[in-house]
DNA sequence: GTCTATAGGGAGATAGAC
DNA sequence: GTCTATCTCCCTATAGAC
């Protein structure tokens, strides 16, 4: 990634975080270049195709990214202390990306074919590490595949319905004790590795 | 609900369906009138407060609602059935509920306070019904509840997962895998109701 | 590279005739 | 109740000076 330009990353920056918090369509490239410091003028300049190339650029960077947690899932010796590990390692990301998934869902439907697939690529090799980190606990792949997904939605679910959608506010289930029950759930009954 | 004007009902189902599909922002007055077929003038008449007012009615007809999917829940022999069961009628209400949750996602940090409560309490009243269709199942209230927490969130997860971000395309996991899943794995180790 | 100035159009909203 | 006409503002985007 070359550094040519430092108004080019700032505007990139500046305009990752408006339409992160405010949407595409409620973001003005008006609001983008005044919180950059910059006219309009100066903004069409670095992104020639102008609001849509800039949406481009914000895809590409702001894409939710799991793969860094499955490092500290490395070498646990029982499913429980995998999912365990890999809850923990999920919250440690903090809510940064949780709001990333919370845009990627809100302008999913206008992106072309090419950027959703930027997403399920992504995703896709996220699931096969997982998978693998999962194999060695159960008794064929198939399950091992079933148990990843499982675990996949079930943290997705709970960061959109606790965070995203507030009902920490209003319900009594820390991130801690929901790791403790869903590693024991989904445990039971996988022997620790021989 | 007086059905005075046939002509507010419809600006309503019509605001819905492009609100739900377009977004609020995206969205224009001059769009919904011309979808009615009327003026944007006939419109301010029947919601003074304009746009705004309009999203207010929008949220109220549209809060997701899975209460009715706990009817078939009713008498079932075992947490298994208990899950296969809710499984099944989540899945036959279809895809416009999850249009409504990725709305509700998309749309939820511009909520007011109220109307963000909206949602809450209507998710609570859910939570502890299906808490308590769970709770014969289960050594402890507590762990009734922490086994709804975790239903609610993967099929949440799941839904939006494969539907909305549209994971089917690329991964080969139909919704009644899954619920069979879900259902062995949530129900090892607890007992039939005696 | 960044600016000023401006084109051209769509936005939300309202006044007043019918 | 619904219309036409119009106000005012903000939007994306560009031309051309510096």
């Amino acid at each position: 990634m070359p550094d040519k330009s430092n108004r080019r990353e700032l505007i990139l920056d500046t305009a990752s975080q408006l339409f992160l918090t405010q949407g595409y369509n409620a973001t003005s490239v008006r609001q983008i270049a005044g919180a950059v410091g910059c006219t309009e003028a100066a903004l069409y300049y670095h992104f020639k195709d102008g609001k849509r190339a800039l949406l481009q650029a914000v895809i590409e960077c702001n894409m939710p990214d799991l793969m860094s947690a499955l490092d500290d899932c490395e070498g646990a010796q029982t499913l429980y202390e995998l999912v365990k590990r890999y809850g923990e390692a999920v919250v440690k990301t903090g809510p940064a990306r949780l709001e990333r998934i919370r845009w990627l869902i809100a302008e999913f439907p206008q992106f072309s074919p090419e950027e959703r697939d930027l997403f399920h690529r992504k995703h896709l090799r996220f699931h096969e590490r997982l998978t693998g980190l999962i194999e060695p606990f159960t008794a064929s792949p198939q399950e091992a595949d079933q148990l990843a997904w499982m675990l996949t939605c079930t943290s997705f679910g709970y960061g959109q319905l606790f965070y995203n959608l507030d009902l920490q506010s209003v319900a009594d289930f820390p991130p801690e004790v929901y790791i403790e029950q869903l590693a024991r759930t989904l445990s039971a009954g996988h022997e620790p590795i021989r």
